[in-house]
DNA sequence: TTCGGAATTCGATGTTCGTCGAACATCGAA
DNA sequence: TTCGATGTTCGACGAACATCGAATTCCGAA
């Protein structure tokens, strides 16, 4: 289909466990980051990752549904952003923490640490 | 198996997303809260929910391995205790913001005010 | 040394999840 | 109106997960 009009949930309904669940993912997650690192919306052509179509499709739903993104269609073509400002006012610091938070570090580097 | 000593992961080796996975579990969610209103450890056998004690070890188990959660034996029984300080650093605000979020609004309070 | 309590592991079961390709719906352009 | 591009939905699959009861292991007490 092409991008229809998305409900969008208000925040204030959307439980902690689901916004936990839809950041649990690697590639969900990797997408929020993405679009963090942005400041702004990003077509949906343009998240290419090495995924079909219909699972970013399925992926970004998901999103919607936690609250954690927005869509807006324009035309047969369709921008996501994140709800930034929003979640902060529902799950205050959760965003920036999840998004602050580096890689781990290798467990030979950790092993190293140990002598 | 009586308590056994069991392997913490150093938290420089934890990554965020398993973490996450990890608090996206109603019950585990609980077990967190509950140890974080705490302040301190809570007995194994002290943790009642209406699960079977299988379930109750293997969530412990998930919570462990993520470094949210540490065991400490003694004779027989263990004490469970949350990994606050650490956690404070791998994943600066995460449980802070995790543990200060409320409840959802319901859905009908949300009607009321769209009016 | 035997017994009972404490927590873990094992094996089984049903459910949810991530993934894909195919079919579909919607829009703009030719 | 026809066509191509754009996302979404559907159906199917295997993997991962939550759950339980039973078996197991370890410890302390009798």
């Amino acid at each position: 289909m092409a991008p229809r009009e998305h409900a969008h949930p208000d925040l204030r309904e959307v439980e902690l466990v689901t916004v936990l669940a839809a950041l649990a993912e690697p590639t969900r997650l990797r997408i929020v980051r993405m679009l963090a690192a942005l400041e702004g919306e990003r077509a949906w052509k343009d998240i290419d990752l090495p995924i079909a179509q219909s699972t970013l499709s399925h992926h970004l739903k998901i999103l919607r549904n936690a609250g954690l993104v927005q869509n807006r269609t324009e035309g047969t073509r369709c921008f996501i952003s994140l709800r930034d400002e929003e979640l902060e006012g529902r799950f205050p610091g959760l965003l920036e923490s999840v998004l602050s938070c580096g890689d781990p570090v290798p467990a030979r580097a950790v092993e190293e640490t140990r002598r």
